[in-house]
DNA sequence: TGCCATCGTCGATGCGCTTCGACTCGCACA
DNA sequence: TGTGCGAGTCGAAGCGCATCGACGATGGCA
């Protein structure tokens, strides 16, 4: 393996100064810097990574928690991975990979390793768990998700309130008397999970503000689970002329199971969906949708992170504002 | 932080003792374990990673190569990813995740600065550019997926070939004369993506070796792609009665289009995917999937990186078998 | 001409751990 | 009684780096 002081001997130099080259903690002469750059170019070498981390207390590692679950979306918690891996490593951090199952205990142990600089959370619950845990590491972390008590964590997530709510606005103005919000499977309810009750606090909220009939159901994502919940629906209120879907992984099934119900979008029943954008066009009928913002998320988490790693202590909470965008799969009810 | 001289006071033993309780490298008294092994408890320690990995040269971690790319399916890759990290976790090893975007360099950075123990490569080409550079690192190296010229690499993946074979074999089992495969979307097979090459080859040749009539489509998932491949593929030979398709993408579309066009599953026409069995269910008719077993292979991949750490040499390449579940979607063409 | 500040560089130290050689027992055996 | 040996423990060295204090050289100013 080579060492800084084989970039050392190689330039002329003390393996001081080539370690002041590389972090530009003192000023080095154009010169030295050149010969010094040389010589690491030339020899390919690259810092030792424990060494560093031991010397500095600095691993240029973020961990990332993420869920491994299959009753919520996998293709949205992939955009999230991937955008903040990309982030990560647009700082010039690695990003390692921690699964929810491992539970509070593997927190601990990254923390007190110091295995990474910060963590990074995903999935969180309302009540979740792991929250005091995390208030009392020291490291910076940052949640995906907001809890109820949030208590000095750093949190960025989309308004899901907000985004409830805007979609309700969308089919009240379009004049829709009567609507159901179809949502993630009742699991993910029983678990508390922050985005799922903000959404329909949202939507009940905005409801009764705009006087619209609206009801819930969760939903499983078999094809059997989205027939059983329309046929509940509209045997509840066969006047139902609004969808809210916040649940991506159904929305195939429920196109589907709409058609053949002999139900067509929009001019029988229009359809909002929250999903990340690049699902809306994926259907017979391109969806009109609330983005889920994944990819901004995910870069916002890992720019907190940094700030938080820079020095700037005080924690903020980010609700990024829902972007409805209106589709072919909206439109105003028959009358 | 508590360090490991910490825990030699709290036991009253030299920190190599300590060491050593951990490593299990030498005999220790079970008074003298006990000991140490309380005040570890204790005291919370967890060994410094850094510090550990400098001494013993071993990071205890393995990287991961995933491809970015949305042109192939995400839940699949999130399998993958997910059994890796699990398998890891069982080998007391992290997960550190890298980007395929990021190029051979960073394959390089990770090997040169001891960021990780190994390499896990997804999403392998068949003439892939990464191959010799993984070479010529010598770190162990397992790819998921088989290059042309593997050449001293691990590989593990599904046997695509076989898979291919295995979807012609069962409907010409069942008096299938004509079908088509709708494969993943020309991007793909334009990069040479080994999966894709693999399974068409074994495609085309059983279909040759069973005198059925085969042509072959890359397709796009948007809806619109999807309904023009399958425009084409039945105005080539309106007597088609047999679909392979090895894109899940495409599944919710394709079957939502067939019914459109007044085509029953199976009555109509058969439909064989090649898909995570999860994913079988979804639909309104139960497919008959070959397997995707993305779990397997992930935890092999794990399994045969430790293996090569725990000093087994020998490169070997895995083909697990494909294994076709029989379900709703496949039946004997009408006479 | 002499003094001080600044810039650029060096050497030494220590981060927390693993590992190796050495040492001390206690025991079996001759 | 002496010798050999293994089990159990210790101390020291060193892994590759960042960082701090120190030092020489240079230039500005009086």
């Amino acid at each position: 393996m080579v060492t800084i002081n084989d970039v050392a001997n190689a330039a002329g130099v003390a393996p001081s100064t080539v370690s002041y080259v590389i972090s530009g903690k003192r000023s080095i002469s154009p010169k030295t810097r050149r010969l010094v750059e040389e010589s690491i170019r030339k020899l390919g070498y690259h810092p030792h990574a424990g060494a560093r981390a031991l010397a500095s207390s600095k691993t240029n590692v973020l961990a990332l928690v993420v869920p491994l679950r299959t009753d919520l979306n996998v293709a949205v918690v992939m955009e999230f991975v991937a955008a903040a891996v990309t982030a990560a490593r647009a700082h010039d951090q690695d990003l390692l990979l921690l699964t929810k199952d491992e539970g509070p205990a593997a927190l601990q142990r990254v923390a007190s390793s110091a295995i990474a600089d910060a963590l990074m959370v995903m999935d969180v619950e309302a009540a979740d768990p792991r929250v005091p845990m995390l208030i009392a590491l020291d490291l910076p972390v940052v949640l995906i998700g907001v809890p109820d008590h949030p208590a000095g964590l750093s949190c960025v997530d989309l308004d899901f309130t907000a985004a409830g709510a805007a979609c309700v606005a969308h089919l009240a103005d379009l004049g829709h008397r009567s609507i159901a919000l179809i949502g993630p499977s009742p699991a993910v309810y029983r678990r508390g999970t922050s985005y799922a009750t903000r959404f329909l606090r949202g939507f009940d909220e905005a409801a009764q503000g705009r006087g619209v009939r609206a009801v819930s159901r969760p939903c499983a994502h078999s094809y059997e689970a989205v027939s059983a919940c329309l046929d509940e629906l509209l045997a509840a209120d066969p006047g139902l002329t609004g969808l809210v879907v916040h649940n991506e992984a159904v929305l195939p099934g429920l196109l589907s199971d709409l058609r053949h119900r002999g139900l067509r979008v929009p001019q029988d029943i229009s359809v909002v969906a929250v999903c990340p954008d690049t699902m809306a066009e994926q259907h017979p009928v391109a969806l009109t949708t609330v983005a889920i913002p994944a990819e901004e998320v995910g870069a916002q988490a890992v720019e907190m992170t940094m700030r938080r790693l820079g020095g700037h202590t005080t924690p903020e909470v980010r609700l990024l504002g829902p972007r409805l965008t209106r589709r072919d799969s909206t439109a105003a009810p028959r009358t």
